[in-house]
DNA sequence: CTCATAATACGATTTATTTCGTAAGCAATT
DNA sequence: AATTGCTTACGAAATAAATCGTATTATGAG
């Protein structure tokens, strides 16, 4: 099985930005956090050592200015997260989440075909 | 707009077992949860106090054992919930999230049919 | 009434998370 | 060489969350 992810808050706030941008600085990824929470340049730097601890980015310190990346990948960052939430929120139900995540309107027609697409190949397994 | 509901992890564990039973003792609360976790009767007890001065719980306490029930709907927990999962992982479309939890597999023929369901009563809006 | 049992209240500790201040290094400019 | 401006490192404070121990109180059994 692979390793749990549990990133905090914050920290997924930088993934967010690293999956983005692919590869970024502290500074870059600390002016994109800087557009919706105001903490300091070191605050958003030492999380990123911390995350490097962790091991859920990488560096490239071969330069006085590091360039970081993310280590774990966006999709299985996800699937863990909602599946925890599914189990947290839903009884385990992940069909009871799409049913309200799909109540939510704010989908368009074009991503409700992409939606049905999936839906009938999985009703043909 | 509705007041922020922003329960903590364990709070999320005692709101599932209070929307299951619609009333519960601490003792009925911390019975179930010891099936999953292992933490003391005083540790549940402390939890629901504080959700009580939070708000998240009311409870009946004419009689010495106190009954409690959650002071939040299950529906409106998860949309919050949800609302910010889908901005924090998946960039805001509620689509995406749909699509990973659909192909997240674990959903039976009969749950498929309910979906589709739904979907095509969205796209005949 | 007295005792045992089970409940609440509540302070305190532990652990996790976020935040920041300050020191020190490096590089370009004066 | 000194100054300025970024950068990293790192300790430590501030905040939040979870856990537990102990005191107190109500209630029912004997």
């Amino acid at each position: 099985m692979s390793k749990p992810i549990k990133p905090t808050e914050s920290e997924l706030e930088i993934l967010q930005v690293l999956w983005s941008k692919n590869k970024a600085t502290v500074r870059e990824v600390h002016e994109t956090l800087s557009e919706h929470k105001d903490s300091g340049y070191t605050t958003t730097l030492k999380l990123m050592q911390i995350m490097f601890e962790k091991g859920l980015v990488k560096r490239d310190d071969s330069n006085k200015t590091h360039i970081y990346q993310a280590n774990v990948s966006k999709e299985s960052t996800q699937k863990q997260l909602v599946g925890k939430m599914v189990n947290a929120l839903f009884g385990g139900s992940a069909t009871e989440l799409v049913m309200q995540a799909l109540g939510n309107n704010k989908h368009s027609s074009a991503e409700l075909e992409e939606i049905q697409k999936l839906l009938d190949n999985l009703k043909n397994k």
